[in-house]
DNA sequence: CTCGTTGCAAAGGATTTGCACAAGT
DNA sequence: ACTTGTGCAAATCCTTTGCAACGAG
């Protein structure tokens, strides 16, 4: 891996709004960087982890203040993958989400594949998707294949 | 179009499962499908109206259990539109919704603008889109226009 | 120093769950 | 009668907010 991507526009984006770098911000933003699809709880319990024993974790609050504000900031972005937990991924390179109803696993795809239904959508609609955020529900193979098995 | 799709399928459906009947959900069944978009909350606020002023509306909790099962029977679906309010609908005619980020306005779009990635996600992952559930965050033509004619 | 930030604790809203009583078949 | 459904209240879960102390610039 030799040219890095971003080297830290986070202190940028902070000065450029008068606002200020802090360790629990960098460590929101790198756990959500590494958790590919991490819940505000998650995060928190990442955190925790990192810090270890002595270490002090920033609190639950401020995990949620700092999504909020790095999403802001363009740096992370959330989407709402089904009931009771929005998950966050770094804002690098944007790709959808489909998510099985059955297991829950969570793919990632290529925001292409909905270019053709986005431009319908801005044509007929004057719509413009965030692609960032959609997710799209459905049955996974293996738990199609695992109902189709099943009876009764 | 002569021939109707649902007479009483409810009561059908009910019966082939050995369960019952009830007031309530006779109630809830007709509040989701008078409310175009409705979020559980909203469904317990049109039912309390129905009932009016002596009337008892079912409570909160009977609401929720009626919706799932509901849905477990095939007659409504749920979308979890953004944060905090998944929105019910009859199952009658497929459709999704778009929801513009700004002004929260709903639309319902004909299911086959997702027919291509559908296809391509059956083809490439075995993944089974469920397009009753879908729902595409973006902003409305009104929104953009707003956001561009208005500055700092 | 000054003002943005954090931690803590309490407030809040949305769902869910246990249980005794009421109701459908 | 028998078994499911409902209402009520308590319990959870997730998130937000107020405030005094802390720390970055």
């Amino acid at each position: 891996m030799g040219t890095e991507h971003s080297p830290a526009p986070l202190a940028e984006r902070l000065r450029a709004r008068g606002l200020r770098l802090t360790a629990q911000r960098k460590q929101v933003l790198a756990a959500v960087t590494s958790l590919e699809h991490a819940t505000p709880d998650a995060i928190g319990a990442r955190l925790r982890e990192e810090a270890g024993a002595g270490g002090a974790a920033p609190d639950a609050s401020t995990v949620y203040r700092n999504l909020e504000l790095l999403e802001q900031l363009g740096l992370v972005w959330h989407t709402h993958l089904g009931k009771g937990a929005p998950v966050y991924h770094a804002a690098e390179h944007p790709h959808l989400h489909v998510v099985c109803q059955s297991c829950g696993e969570i793919s990632s795809v290529a925001p292409d594949l909905l270019d053709s239904a986005a431009e319908r959508l801005t044509a007929d609609l004057g719509f413009t998707v965030d692609v960032g955020h959609v997710a799209l529900s459905g049955t996974c193979r293996a738990c199609r294949e695992r109902a189709g098995s099943e009876h009764s």
